[in-house]
DNA sequence: TACGAATCCATTGACGCCCATGTTTTCCCA
DNA sequence: TGGGAAAACATGGGCGTCAATGGATTCGTA
C-alpha cells in the first residue's frame, strides 16, 4: 500500500516543470500507470494527488462504500471529472495544467504534502498558514488518536 | 511488536549524524522500512519516533472515516505532512533535518526515550527536566497501569 | 516548416556508503 | 576469578552516487 509521507518543497522551471519528490514515486513503483492523478480540491485551495490505484478503489466503491454517503457519492463523480492523469518524465518531472496552478495559487514553488494513502499539493506560504491553524487548534482540543491493535495474523 | 525501553545518550557529529540505540534498531529488524519515522510532538519540546509499521497502523485507522472525528482527522493528516522516513546507514546512524533539531532545541546529544510501542527523542537536559516534574506528580497521585490480560493465540 | 511536447544531457549539492578508530562489553580459558 | 581475546557499538572522515534542477535536442504533428 502507498504512504505518503512528509512535506517536500519543489521548484517549478521555465517550463512548468516540477520534480515528484523521489518518496512519492517510490511509493508508486509497481503501478500500471507511472504518474500521478489531481484534482482540485472542494475544500481548501489545493490539489488532491494520489496513485491510480487509489482512483481504482474509488470505482470500485469496495472502500468508498462506508467512506462515502450518497451525497458524497456525487463529490466521487465530480472527482473523476475533475481528475487528470500526470505522468512523470525520465527525471521524474510532471506538469502542473494551468486551472490546477490557478485553483492552488501557485507561482514559482510547489508543496507536496503527505496525507497517508493520498497527499496534497499546495502553494507552499498557502499551506504554512493551514497547517499552523491545524497545528494551534489541536494543541487546545488534544484530541486523542485511537490505534487500531495490531491483527495476530500480521505477526 | 517493536518494544522500545529505557532512555538512551548519543552524540551528534558534524554532519549531523546520531546513532539509534543498537535495541531501538532491533526492535525495528524485519520492517520493509529501515529507519526510524520521526515528527514533531504537538504538545512538547520534544519528536516523537516510531517504525512504519506505526504508520501503516494509523493509516489503516484513518482509511476508515467514522473511526475519526473531524479533529482527529486533521490531527493524524498533520502527522503525515510531518513525519519524515529517517533511514538509518550502515552503521545506524540517522541525520535528523534541522527543523526537527530546532523544534526539540537540540544540539550537541541527544535523548533517546523509549515509551513503549514509540519513543521519543529530546535534548537531554530538557528531557531531565520533564521526567523528574512526571516523576514528582506521579509519587503524589499514584497512578496505576491497566493491564490486559494476554492472548492465549498471541504467544 | 513551425510549434508544442517529450526525451536526452549536464551540473551541483546533498545524501548514502565505505573504511578506519576507539571504547566498552562479552566471551573464553587458564 | 582474573586476564586476554574477540565482538559489538558508538564515532569520525573521505568519496561516490543519486535526486533536483536547468538547458538543449529531437520528435510528432498540423
Amino acid at each position: 500500500m502507498a504512504l505518503f509521507l512528509s512535506t517536500f518543497v519543489n521548484k517549478v522551471d521555465k517550463k512548468g516543470r516540477v520534480s515528484v519528490p523521489s518518496t512519492f514515486r517510490a511509493a508508486l513503483t509497481g503501478q500500471t500507470f507511472q504518474g500521478i492523478v489531481a484534482y482540485r480540491s472542494f475544500t481548501g485551495a489545493c490539489v488532491e494527488g494520489c496513485g491510480m490505484d487509489f482512483m481504482e478503489r474509488l470505482s470500485d466503491g469496495a472502500q468508498s462504500l462506508d467512506a462515502f454517503s450518497p451525497e458524497q457519492e456525487n463529490l466521487s463523480a465530480l472527482i473523476f471529472a475533475d481528475a487528470r492523469q500526470l505522468p512523470w518524465d525520465p527525471e521524474g518531472r510532471i506538469v502542473l495544467p494551468e486551472d490546477i496552478l490557478a485553483h492552488a495559487g501557485i507561482n514559482e514553488t510547489v508543496a507536496f504534502v503527505g496525507k497517508g494513502q493520498t497527499f496534497q499539493i499546495w502553494q507552499p506560504e498557502a499551506y504554512k498558514l493551514v497547517e499552523a491553524e491545524i497545528r494551534a487548534r489541536a494543541l487546545q482540543s488534544r484530541p486523542t488518536l485511537p490505534l487500531r491493535p495490531r491483527t495476530p495474523a500480521g505477526g
